[in-house]
DNA sequence: TGGCGGTGGTTTACCGGTAACGTAAGCTAA
DNA sequence: TTAGCTTACGTTACCGGTAAACCACCGCCA
């Protein structure tokens, strides 16, 4: 008991004792084991479940390292998952990660089955669903508003005199960010008097070759589009590479905007207009809530983090 | 303890017992403790950490994918960390998750800190090194030689009769890997009769800008290079962005070669001269290996996983 | 009828740390 | 002098699952 106390830096005994503890300790490379200590407190637990849709994803990526510098650095613990955009996948992750009783949840998305919501509930542990804002959250939430982006990115090419807009997405399983991003794109439009003509998705991954066919198919079938707006920064890449490769010059002829200000897109020669994401902030902001409830800190259960529109050299 | 075997699928029950207990526990939501699972048997525990230098690298985000299908589909859960290239933030990891009593441990490169290797030995787990393979590891390596890496490349530039070669590199902390590449391709360029000419290591972290002002420092200095190899595709992009600004031709009046096999690199118009990594191969095998390690089934301590130069338009 | 093996289920002890409580020694103050 | 408090440390029970041993019962056969 003394030694606990010690080692995990509590009082009640002297000097001495604590010298003592310590160099032994030292000396026969003892390791605590947090699963006893998790196991014999329930308040001890240091993990911290977070599951993204993609691991491969840049944006992610950047989430991820927000999220593990703000929790390693108070001690925590980040065990990951990956849903690949399935809500399925998901309850199955959020069921084993609640079986090791973490200290708190990260989901991505506002959109989950019912069985996750309840193993959430009854676990009774915080809970920060990311990315998309939601105004009714399991717990807390922690993002943006993707409708917001795409009508955003409307009356910025209404502005701009853009009258003929495209938009071409890709549906990976039930990816509804992406969806709401051309809602709000398409509403706006409207609104605006100069409906979206026309539109492609594709049933694949949203990278780079599928804008680049996308685009093709799209103007194929539309071929007096004057602007389009692509499900993310990759496909509005490949959508770029398409017009160098058929001479159709950008932005006169046509206008590309992407979407999550990816790092290579600063790469091209002209700057892409796209919505930028404060990917590592999300993350941290994330964490930092979830910590925050732990220690029973006051809190705001919704964090807007505004996302900025660069206007590039490309729309 | 029927109900112990029931919900861990073993035998010695009827079935009428199996429907009772599997009944109850739906009806009452319940989740098995994995903690104390874990804890009452030192066999039973399916965490498994990985530790990776950066988490917003494109690359790594690839390895950790493999890493994470791999281990999900066989039930592990995998606890991440992140080294930022220290082999001190390394150790400092490594007793975290040690504490957590994993059933095995991934790290990423061949060195590491004695008090690192002290404390993985004595927990006597597996543990996979990978990325840049070793043949005395801690246990199992999985990975290539960056060594190799960076020679194939200089014998490629010798055969397309490339005479006057630079480097442009980042040292982000104790990165040896981009070290190896260099000196693999110096001394390859000496055997060749051709040494390097001129090299530029920015103590920064290696990404496009690096790149475009790395090789603007370095053709100030050595005007006279006819390619340069660049410590990796991000940096390569970079100093593709340079010459494409300054009009110098590429790559009729110089070169460019990068490392990694970066997606965006076949976005640009002509294709980087670059080396491809498998990096979702390299987390998949070594999942699998310290699977089969757990599981006392027979596998290499070493294996290769080769690297392929792709020998692009820009060199 | 006694012994034997298999089936189905229960009892017991244990993993290693921690909360709560117990206790002995030393000190203070009435 | 002694009740009362503080400090330093020890005891005990418990967290929830699991390995191993144990038991009750049945059917079977010699």
């Amino acid at each position: 008991m003394t030694v606990s106390r010690v080692l995990r830096g509590g009082s009640g005994f002297s000097d001495d004792t604590r010298l003592r503890v310590t160099e032994a300790a030292d000396k026969m490379g003892y390791v605590p084991n947090r699963i006893a200590a998790a196991f014999s407190s329930d308040q001890a637990s240091t993990l911290v479940g977070m599951c993204v849709p993609r691991l491969t994803s840049g944006l992610f990526g950047h989430v991820l390292d927000g999220v593990d510098r703000a929790l390693s650095r108070l001690g925590y613990q980040v065990m990951i998952g990956c849903n690949n955009h399935d809500l399925g996948e998901e309850e199955a992750w959020v069921r084993q990660v609640v079986s090791w009783r973490p200290a708190g949840v990260i989901l991505s998305g506002r959109t989950h089955t019912p069985g996750t919501v309840d193993l959430l509930r009854q676990a009774a542990m915080p809970v920060v669903e990311i990315w998309d804002l939601t105004t009714s959250p399991i717990d807390m939430s922690v993002g943006f508003s993707h409708r917001d982006c795409g009508a955003e990115i409307g009356q910025f090419l209404l502005r701009r005199g853009r009258r003929r807009a495209g938009y071409v997405g890709a549906l990976s399983r039930s990816d509804v960010m992406g969806q709401a991003r051309m809602q709000g794109f398409a509403e706006t439009l409207s609104r605006g008097g100069h409906p979206l003509i026309d539109q492609e998705v594709l049933h694949d991954s949203p990278g780079f070759y599928p804008g680049y066919y996308g685009l093709e198919t799209l103007l194929a079938r539309s071929p007096d589009l004057d602007v389009v707006y692509f499900h993310n920064d990759e496909m509005a890449i490949g959508g770029l590479a398409y017009c160098q490769s058929r001479g159709i010059s950008v932005p006169e002829d046509l206008g590309i905007v992407g979407w999550g200000g990816m790092e290579a897109a600063s790469v091209l020669p002209r700057r892409l207009t796209t919505t930028v994401v404060p990917t590592t902030t999300i993350g941290k902001v994330a964490a930092e809530a979830l910590v925050a409830r732990l220690r029973g800190e006051a809190g705001q259960d919704i964090t807007v983090v505004p996302t900025r529109l660069v206007p590039g050299e490309t729309a």
